[in-house]
This record gives C-alpha cells, sequence and structure tokens, in this order.
DNA sequence: CCGTGTGTGAACGCTATGTGAACCGGCCCG
DNA sequence: CGGGCCGGTTCACATAGCGTTCACACACGG
C-alpha cells in the first residue's frame, strides 16, 4: 500500500505510533513544497494532517493537495476542540476529522471507514470499467474476457485514464502524471500511445477513450447523475 | 427542510437540545416499524442514530434505513467508546460517526461537513442555468438531459455566457474574455460562434442567448424580467 | 426611407490529430 | 562482447474538423 502524507514534519509521536500501530504506511511532509518532492513513485494512498499545532501551514497543504489534477483523496484532519469553528469555510479540504487530542481506537475506526467509503487506499486491486479489468497486482489487463498484451506505458497511460472516468485531460497533464513530473518530451508522445490503446482495445472498445479537439483526450462516458 | 431521524424514542435530552439549537428539524423513532409511519411526506433528510443504549435496536433501524429502495443518506452515529469495535463490520450502514458522549460543537461541525458532502460534495463542477447543464471535467454540455456535440471555441463560450447569466457582454469583451486578451481579429467571428451556439441550442432554448442591438449579447433572462 | 447593425450561407486556410515509419536505447541471449 | 529484438520516442506527411473571413440579405430604429 502506498503511504499516507503526513503533516506536519516531525510527526507528533502519539501519531505516529498510531498509525503504526494500525498498519498504515506513511511519510512526514513539512510544507507545500515537500508535497511533490516527497511523493513516492506510487502516489499518496491519503493525507492526515495536523491543523492543531500550525493551523496555516496545514490548511495550504490541504489545499495544495485538493488542488491537484487528481485531488487527493482521503484527506483526515486533527483538529482542536477551539478549532471545530475553522472547519466551517473549508468543507473541500477533507473527508473527515477526529479531535485532537485523540484516542488511538477512534482514530483507526474513523480511517478505516474513511477508506471503506472513499474505496481507495485499502482495494486499489483492481480498477474495472464496463468491459475492462485491470489487475495491478499482476499487471494484466483484459476486456471483454479477453486478455490484453499491453507493455509498460500502454498499461500505466491506461490505468490512469481509467481510474478517472469521464474526466479530461490534456496531453501536459498525461506527460507529468503518467510519465512523471520531471518528464520534457514531446507531447506527440501521448498521441501515439493513444493510438496503440485503441487498437489493443479493438475496434468494438477503441470508443473508449475520446478525443476531446484542442483539449486532450477522455476515457469512457461521464456520469450525468449526481 | 426535512426532519432527521433520530433514534430511540425518547431521544436523549441532550441530543435533542443540540440539534435544536444546531437548527436541524427532526423527528423521534423507536423501532424499524416507525420509520415508515413516522415518514414525513417529502421525507427524511438523514439520520442520526443513538447506538450507546440499545444497539441491537439501533443497528436493526441503521439497516432498514439503507436496504430502502432510495437508501437513505446521510446517517449519523452516536456510539460508546466501548462500541468502536462493532462498526468494523458494519461501514456499510452508516456516513460518519461521533463518540457518545459528545461535545455539541463536535457532533454540529460533524453534521454541517456531512451534509454538505453528501450535498454538494464530490460532485462534478457543473455549470447550470435551466435546463442546460455543462460538466467543465468533462467538457460535456446538455440541455433538457440531450447532449450538445460542442467545439471547443462554441463550449467556451458559452461556458463563460452562462457563468454570467443576465449580463451583457460587448464583442470586443467576448474576443478578450474567451479568445484571450491579445486576441486581434474581427468583431464578426463572435456573431458566427453565436449564431451556431443558436442551432445547436435547438428552437426552443435559442432564446437563451439574446441580442442586445448596438452593445452585444446576453445569455438568460434579464434581471428585469423580460 | 435610409443607415447601421445583425443574421446567414459559403469559402478559405490553419492547426490539431491520425497514421506509418524511422530512429534509438536498453536488454536478453548467444 | 556483439547482434538482434522489443518498446518508447520522434519525425514527416495526410486529413479533416474547425475557426475565421467575406459577401450579401435582412431587421430595426430614427
Amino acid at each position: 500500500m502506498e503511504p499516507l502524507l503526513v503533516f506536519p514534519d516531525p510527526v507528533p509521536p502519539e501519531l505516529a505510533q498510531s498509525l503504526d500501530l494500525a498498519g498504515y504506511p506513511w511519510k512526514a511532509v513539512g510544507n507545500e513544497a515537500a508535497i511533490a518532492t516527497a511523493e513516492p513513485d506510487d502516489g499518496w494512498s491519503g493525507a492526515v494532517i495536523v491543523t492543531a499545532t500550525d493551523p496555516e501551514g496545514a490548511f495550504a497543504v490541504a489545499r495544495a493537495l485538493r488542488k491537484r489534477d487528481v485531488p487527493l483523496e482521503p484527506v483526515m484532519l486533527l483538529v482542536g476542540g477551539a478549532q471545530l469553528g475553522d472547519l466551517e469555510l473549508r468543507d473541500e479540504l477533507f473527508d473527515d476529522f477526529c479531535l485532537y487530542p485523540f484516542q488511538p481506537r477512534e482514530l483507526e475506526a474513523r480511517m478505516r471507514h474513511l477508506f471503506w467509503r472513499t474505496g481507495s487506499g485499502s482495494r486499489p486491486e483492481l480498477v474495472e470499467y464496463s468491459e475492462l479489468v485491470l489487475n495491478l497486482e499482476t499487471y494484466q489487463a483484459a476486456i471483454g474476457g479477453k486478455p490484453l498484451d499491453l507493455t509498460y506505458m500502454e498499461y500505466e497511460l491506461l490505468k490512469f485514464l481509467a481510474q478517472h472516468p469521464g474526466k479530461v485531460f490534456t496531453r501536459e497533464t498525461l506527460l507529468s502524471r503518467v510519465w512523471g513530473y520531471e518528464y520534457y518530451g514531446g507531447a506527440r508522445t501521448v498521441d501515439v500511445h493513444i493510438r496503440r490503446l485503441r487498437a489493443k482495445l479493438g475496434e468494438e472498445h477503441a470508443n473508449l477513450i475520446q478525443t476531446v479537439r484542442s483539449v486532450g483526450y477522455r476515457f469512457g462516458q461521464s456520469r450525468w447523475g449526481l
């Protein structure tokens, strides 16, 4: 499992201990800039942010996490009792919170429920969309029951797209998120990989990846409901 | 606002007081059968269930609420510290919980956040006006439920107009705001795009974009009502 | 009735994308 | 150590979708 992002750095010892005991790998981040530099290759699985000691820095980090192309989820805040009012205008910055100081058992229960309901973290084993299935453990892909023989980059690209069905991504975004932040190369590279993916998906499913002219590519249909 | 369903009946006084102070209308329900009989015409807006006193009855009510054709949401549990373990296999029964006895301010903060995220929470970014819907994430548009096939500039223009309903924009303003500040081209370009938009909106909705002679264009009704 | 402003249809040219193929670097295997 | 294969990147070209422009018809207002 990918690590949790934890703010601040250093992490309060009782929090570190609770996360360790509950079995969550984690990595401390001290400021906004460190979000990207400390990020592991496979990304963050979520965030735990203590707002009690440095509210300003904490909310800045939370805001940065939500502002990404793919907002980080879930975000858990640990807030002091006197700070409860501060949450009122910041609903979009977090998914759950826990009073600080906390009871380890409450935090554990909240974390478990949070991962359960966001669906991320604890079970990213399979990515499914319609007939397409990606097994993240075995790096295998199949559509309509038939296995797909994808290369590494093709797999990574398809995985990223299928994890965010309906959303449009620019070539630049795809390059930075799939190829890596520091990547600098021609945007046409994306085109070629998209083309090969479409070819391998077969005529029947090639339309799973749609071109949005002047913008980028979109996987699958958007959900209009709700 | 529709009332909250609250279990048990009678409701613990401090809970009743907190809900009243926070401004939530509510109605007590003592058992599974009362869910339907006590339900108001416009339904429940959510549920607050105290599991501390009668766990069995509480979970039965929660389960009944989730089993409906349209599962009730959100469901808030008030659990005793010793019951935290009971939540582990019941993730699907609730959306958030609060330790019981509770701090009124924590409960209020949780209720507010809960309604926020189940309401407008993680919905895609939408621009809506009457029957028109623009999904900014997926670059899709629809009117009256029917998808619109818009080109990039048409989408951008419509988006800008729909984001400022009722306001009149000159062609020059539209060129600078939609096309870009440095753009220098004929103002008639705007006319043509407006025309195509009207055509795609269909005869029925073409009047969404109004011509203001000698000035420019306006989206939607003027603030003076026709 | 005239003039200005706007609707309309069609033509033009550009640019984003699709597509085939060459290039290049790493890796495995002999 | 060398050759060949495989996958990723880049290039060159084809194409069509789209934005812009123009010419003309029409509507509105004075």
